[in-house]
Formats: C-alpha cells, structure tokens, sequence
DNA sequence: TTTGACCTTAGACTTAACTCCAAGGTTTAT
DNA sequence: ATAAACCTTGGAGTTAAGTCTAAGGTCAAA
C-alpha cells in the first residue's frame, strides 16, 4: 500500500494530480487508512501508469476514462473498438500535423523572402506583407 | 466609418472580439460618436486585418501585440528583429510538429498491430500494450 | 410611436489539466 | 515533546482567446 506521495513520487506525477484524477473519476485509491489516508495498491499503480501512457500518446483525459471503461470490461467490447479510437486520434493528429505545416511553411516563406539584416525595418517585406496581403 | 457591427461582419469576427482586442490593447477605435457608439476607420480596419492575418500564420494575441509596436515604429527595428519573431515561430511550430509526428507514429504503430475484428477485445493488443508496456 | 436591431458596460463563464492555498489533523524523527 | 514532513478538504486561480449575460441606451423603419 502506497501513500499519495508515495506513488507520485513513483510515477513522477504531484499528489495534486492524483486527487484531481480522483475527483474525476480516473483513479480511486483502494481504500483509506483509519485516518482517512489514501492508500494506493499495486493494482491501482499499474491503474495510474495505464493513465500515463495513454496520455503520452496524446490520449485526453476524456477518452483516457473510456479507454478504462473498456479496459475494465474488455469483453463487452470488440478490437474494432479499441482499434477505431486509436485511429481516430492518429487521424486527428495528423490533421492537426498538415495544419501546423501549412504554418510553418507560410512563416518560412515569410522569413525567406526578407533580408533580415541590420537596417531598418521601414521596408521590411514581412511587415509588408502582413499589412496588405 | 464603421460601427462595431458592420467592421465585426466585413471581418468575419464578432463585435465581442473587436471589443475584447480593444480591451487587451490591440486594437481601439479611432473615435467615438457623441453617444460613445465606437467608431472605426479605414486605417483601424488595415489594423484588424494585420492582426487576423498574424494570427492565421500561427502567431498569439501576445505576439501580435509585438508585431504591432514594431509595425507602428518600423524605423526603431531592424529586420534582423522581425525575421526573428517569424523564424522563432516557425521554429517553435516545427517542435510541435515533430512532437506530434512521434505520437501519431507511436499510435499507428498501436492500431497497426491490432486485429481490429469484431472479436472481444478480451485479447486485444493495443490495451495489453497501454497496461504493460 | 413602438418594435426591432443595434450599441454600451461590467463581469461571469468556457475548456483542459492541473496548481495552489488555507486551515487543520497525523506521523515520524530527534 | 516538539518540529518537520506528511496528509485531509474545499475552493480559488491559472492560460488563451474568446463567448455570453444582464441591464440599459440609441436609432431607423413602419
């Protein structure tokens, strides 16, 4: 049985985090010491390392809690399920990917396109630009 | 002049957001009428473009607030300056995106190895590797 | 003249995921 | 015994960029 720091310090998390993962129902502790202390067991810490996973690969916390509806319950859901949220996202991410290129290579047009020397900025071509389009 | 409306809709904003740029001094009305109705000319709605054409390129309120100073005192900056500000943008947009390019490979990689049948996800690949990796 | 569209302000609310604080109780080490 | 380190709760604050509401004033048209 952990205590709160106990297992943030494990899993790198703050004792803050853990409480507002409990507050919205992402990771109860198993149970409380007499004194009201959260007492975390392994299962809960493998619970919370699931939690850190799926958010570095870009999980929200929304779609983390069904991902652990499914997990809890995995044969009330089919592959094609699982299969279908992780696409869904790669997808979402690939958007936003082609999105933020689209800017990048804009900017990069813009700063190509300037001399970015010394002198004064009275006829920078950025400036320019982005004042009369 | 334009009244707050007719600049929002030439604009494609709402009236709100004109007086919330105003309000984090982006951008004022050049004068008021007698009844305090904002008034906006020509010259303030080159403004409103300049600021929503940085913001289609990817830039904060923050950002385009600097654009803006330099944009009004040109000859107080180099281009060297303003080259900056694009290229660091460009820059931090790249980190973004690599960052992004990680998870949705990762993720990919996830979906890759699933089945993605109708099976109960009983045995499903991709929640074994988010419990255990 | 009265209805409807427009304008004013101050200030609260939104989203996501924490982060911090106050006021107090508990445990551990010296 | 006492101080440090830990825990509890409820609730407020953070960031960005708006968005919405209330309560009221103005203006144009029928």
């Amino acid at each position: 049985m952990y205590r709160i720091g106990e297992l943030a310090t494990a899993c790198e998390v703050t004792a803050d985090t853990l409480r507002f993962y409990e507050k919205n129902g992402l990771l109860s502790p198993s149970s409380r010491s007499d004194k009201g202390y959260r007492l975390y067991t392994d299962e809960d810490a493998r619970h919370l390392k699931f939690i850190l996973r799926a958010k570095a690969m870009g999980f929200s916390l929304t779609e983390i809690s069904e991902l652990l509806n499914i997990e809890a319950s995995r044969s009330d859901w089919a592959c094609a399920d699982v299969k279908g949220m992780v696409e869904a996202k790669a997808a979402e991410l690939q958007r936003k990917i082609d999105e933020m290129t689209r800017l990048r290579d804009s900017l990069q047009e813009l700063a190509d396109a300037c001399c970015g020397g010394p002198e004064s900025a009275i006829h920078c071509s950025i400036l320019d630009t982005l004042e009369t389009k």
